[in-house]
DNA sequence: CTATATTCGCTGCCCAGGCAGTCATTGCCG
DNA sequence: CGGCAATGACTGCCTGGGCAGCGAATATAG
């Protein structure tokens, strides 16, 4: 028998942490894709240069994986990317199924240069909130998220843990 | 100058509190668009469904607003609710613009009989997080979206609190 | 070695949602 | 009263993303 938090009778959808959740990430995104409209780079778009850089992903599956989007989606994202000429696809020799992407000097560039209006934008955000309060935040939205995807993966899990 | 939380030097996706709510809102979405999948209705229609039970919005305009959609987003939304005969419009007689939305017997049925699907995962999902923790979160994700409008709606706002 | 399954990138199709424009209605102000 | 802006609901158009399916290449089983 979980936890009580939410009770049937007297529940109310503006308390749901769903709800705020949802709430919270819709005003980040407005918030964002605001800033990176003007800068001729989406955010999206800065969001896959920044994972090439940092080799967070080296082909068209694992970024469909890290962003959890669909690799249809992730080819044309990538097709918009290669003809601004900011990144390169060559085909690896070992296993030819695979494609490797890489960032040209440019992309790189395009990259970085935005990385101050994110990290200024975040910060901006947080500034009303102390180190700690950031930190619990962070802390709790990442157990969140590892509940989540536990219970969707083996749903039995709910009784035991 | 705003705090420091993050640094353009040392900055990593994976730390942005934007990077972890985009997480946490995509498992939540998967999760609860998941178990309502096979009930027939799906999540944002019960959304709307109680939105209408619990006054919360009376017209489609309200709705828009509430739930951040485009007017005729919602306009085809409440076309797939009206043809299921789960909401009834009526325009209203003394501002013959607007269109009152209300619940039929059947739609008020269907949206209370989900509220246990909602409230159980909610309950379950946080089973692992104490009452102080749960609204430590919900607290933090309030001021996170109050003050992420605040900024949107008056970016002078950084420099005079 | 052959056959089957899996992975990879890609494509066509569909749907949800945003944008802009329309029409009707109402409110405002000279 | 007349003109004009604002609001509400709705519609076509376009984009982005999910889904299913493809062909090529690779891995695994018999």
């Amino acid at each position: 028998m979980p936890k009580q938090h939410y009770q049937q009778k007297t529940f109310q959808l503006q308390d749901s942490i769903g709800y705020l959740i949802k709430r919270a990430f819709g005003a980040m995104s407005d918030c964002i894709h605001g800033k990176f409209a003007s800068q001729g780079c989406s955010f999206q778009q800065w969001i896959v240069l920044m994972h090439l850089r940092d080799g967070l992903a080296l082909t068209v599956a694992d970024l469909s994986r890290e962003l959890r989007h669909d690799s249809g989606a992730m080819t044309r994202l990538i097709d918009q990317l290669e003809e601004r000429g900011w990144i390169a696809r060559q085909r690896n020799l070992e296993d030819r199924r695979v494609i490797e992407l890489s960032l040209t000097a440019e992309g790189k560039a395009i990259a970085e240069s935005l990385i101050p209006l994110t990290v200024n934008t975040l910060n901006t955000t947080l500034d009303e909130f102390s180190r700690e309060e950031v930190q619990q935040l962070q802390s709790l939205l990442r157990r969140l998220t590892t509940r989540l995807r536990a219970l969707e993966s083996d749903p039995a899990a709910v009784k035991s843990p």
